[in-house]
DNA sequence: GCCGTTTTCGGCCCGACTGTTTTCAGTCG
């Protein structure tokens, strides 16, 4: 069965919603297609099996209607209702609503009373006959400046960017914005809050007094990195940075702090349930406080807004629908791994293969991280490319670890190997020459165009082959590059708890893989994950943080973790696959 | 179209900013 059928389905509910917005329909109707698009398209299990079992309205978001769209996509890989839709609106119509600032009544209206259907039409009306557009209702000579602006922006931005990039700027304006007189604090709030591997926008929140949020709100689009001003109001700035991302500013009083960075941080699904839950008690939730009519009940923190409305406290990476609120309205939030936690890491490389550092490098380089085990891993003779260690030059590196290792009575340094697996799910190496090795992490590299059920049989393959420990980015996927193998999740998971292997949450922020969603598929199935950053260099082992976001987000606790336990424990595990 | 410790109908989250407006609609997050 195909999983890309979610993914398809996902793309077709959100362009009925787009379809029923452009026609004027019920919001309530569109808004609930959105909802079904998201639901579809996190699901690990494929649509194909819940519908075969009869379970698809078991869903949240999923109805009777929408489920039927469903097995009628599954059975004639059509949805009607999306084709007739389709016959009602111009082809080129439902891509001008990718434009900032156009939304579903402008782009309405344009082809309405416009007769423009494309976004090669409304560029060729800008530029030869703007005052055309003067003619519409409700187009003044500034809205059509602005369309103008946002059509040329529009072809040169690149969409969302990765974890570690959004840090890094983020930390930049947090700065500019932290230097400003009287402001008291400064977060960032939005999905990079949240850890999610992909950022579209930055959400910073300055604590200050009304008086001087103007001023604060000045400063910050006059940041150096600032491209292009977006709004400019007295307590929220909205920019456009030199490199196309997105950035707000929202200036709050110290009584509403906690209110906002909840409102800013989102996901906007979340707060959506929190509201809900406060008008269910006649309440009213906002960026400011949750208030009882005039009546402020809490504001000032995060922690008091989740208390009064009865539930536990709630991390962000956990806000994005997926049943938090229901496990917090039953105290059932797990206790989420740390970065502290961590006590080893067990993927890395050096000049053996493709790392830039040495063993002692290396070494040095995790103890001056407090870590008590690690593990190297150069690649395998197949990764010609990346100077991959044959059976001899791998003995040699074995025998050049354990030689250094014995330096050290603080750190536990395995010798190991990333072993390729090939696209039959057979490894690089036989099984003789895993068993002189510490420590074995098996990773797909080559053949990642692989259908669903090839790509699964060929991960179980190399679970179920013995003294493999690991497997590594099982998906071999690169963020915003290539989508990587479709996987089982569930399939693999099973399979890995059953023979006692980990499963990697590679924290590179190019992979991470396993995924968020992934890694909550497999704790659930009883598998045990092994957090590693892949390190090149001694820099790349500060990655960690990423890992531990993205397990983390994936309801990860440090007990599902291997390298976070006590050494006896994690000794014992390391022996059993010998 | 979905959903239910105000259940099978009648709800469904909230505010800032902008532009085109004399009081508000549209967009965005």
């Amino acid at each position: 069965m195909d999983n890309m059928d979610n993914k398809e389905i996902a793309i077709i509910f959100e362009r009925i919603a787009d379809l029923m917005e452009l026609l004027g329909e019920n919001h309530f109707r569109i808004n609930s297609y959105r909802k079904a698009a998201r639901v579809v398209g996190e699901l690990t299990e494929a649509v194909a099996e819940l519908a075969a079992a009869g379970r698809l309205e078991e869903i949240p978001g999923i109805g009777k209607s929408t489920a039927e769209k469903i097995r009628q996509y599954i059975e004639t890989h059509r949805i009607e209702q999306y084709d007739q839709l389709q016959a009602r609106v111009p082809q080129g119509l439902p891509a001008l609503l990718e434009i900032g600032g156009l939304g579903p009544k402008t782009v309405a209206k344009l082809w309405k009373q416009g007769q423009i259907e494309s976004v090669a039409e409304l560029k060729q009306v800008l530029q030869d006959d703007p005052g055309r557009l003067v003619k519409l209702e409700g187009f003044g000579a500034k809205k059509i400046q602005q369309m103008a602006e946002s059509l040329a922006f529009a072809e040169s931005s690149g969409g969302r960017i990765r974890l570690d990039e959004a840090t890094a700027l983020a930390e930049e304006l947090a700065e500019a914005v932290r230097a400003c007189k009287g402001a008291r604090r400064v977060e960032v709030a939005g999905s990079l809050r949240r850890g999610k591997e992909t950022i579209g926008d930055i959400d910073i929140l300055c604590e200050a007094t009304e008086d001087i949020a103007p001023q604060i709100i000045e400063t910050f689009v006059q940041t150096e990195a600032v491209g292009r001003v977006l709004a400019q109001g007295e307590t929220k700035g909205s920019v456009v940075t030199e490199g196309g991302v997105q950035a707000d500013l929202r200036v709050m009083q110290r009584e509403s702090f906690g209110a906002a960075l909840a409102y800013f941080t989102g996901s906007k699904e979340h707060n959506v349930r929190l509201r809900e839950l406060a008008v269910r008690r006649g309440w009213k939730l906002n960026e400011y406080g949750l208030y009882d009519e005039d009546c402020r009940l809490a504001g000032r923190t995060e922690e008091e807004i989740y208390r009064a409305l009865g539930l536990a406290y709630v991390q962000p990476e956990l806000r994005e629908d997926r049943g938090e609120i229901t496990a917090a309205a039953r105290k059932n939030i797990p206790k989420l791994i740390e970065l502290a936690d961590v006590k080893g890491d067990l993927h890395m490389h050096t000049v053996a293969s493709d790392g830039r550092n040495t063993i002692e490098e290396m070494i040095d380089a995790c103890r001056a991280k407090g870590y008590r085990c690690m593990a190297i891993c150069d690649h395998s003779k197949s990764e010609v490319q990346a100077n991959g260690l044959d059976e001899k030059r791998l003995a040699a590196h074995a025998d050049a670890i354990r030689k250094a290792a014995r330096k050290y009575k603080d750190i536990t340094v395995l010798a190991g190997c990333e072993v390729d697996i090939f696209k039959d799910g057979s490894l690089d190496f036989w099984a003789d020459v895993l068993a002189e090795l510490d420590f074995v992490t098996a990773s797909p590299h080559s053949a990642l165009s692989l259908g669903r059920a090839e790509a699964t049989s060929r991960l179980v393959r190399a679970i179920e082959t013995p003294h493999v420990h690991c497997i590594g980015h099982p998906s071999g996927r690169l963020i915003n590059r290539r989508a990587g193998m479709e996987i089982d999740i569930e399939t693999i998971a099973h399979a890995a708890a059953a023979n006692d292997v980990a499963l990697e949450i590679n924290a590179h922020p190019w992979r991470l893989d396993l995924r968020d969603t992934h890694a909550r598929a497999a704790v659930a199935a009883g598998a045990k994950i092994i957090i590693s950053t892949d390190a090149h260099d001694t820099g790349g082992l500060d990655l960690m943080k990423y890992g531990v976001l993205t397990a983390r987000r994936g309801w990860v606790t440090a007990d599902d973790v291997i390298n976070t336990w006590p050494a006896t424990k994690m000794k014992a595990w390391l022996k059993s696959k010998r």
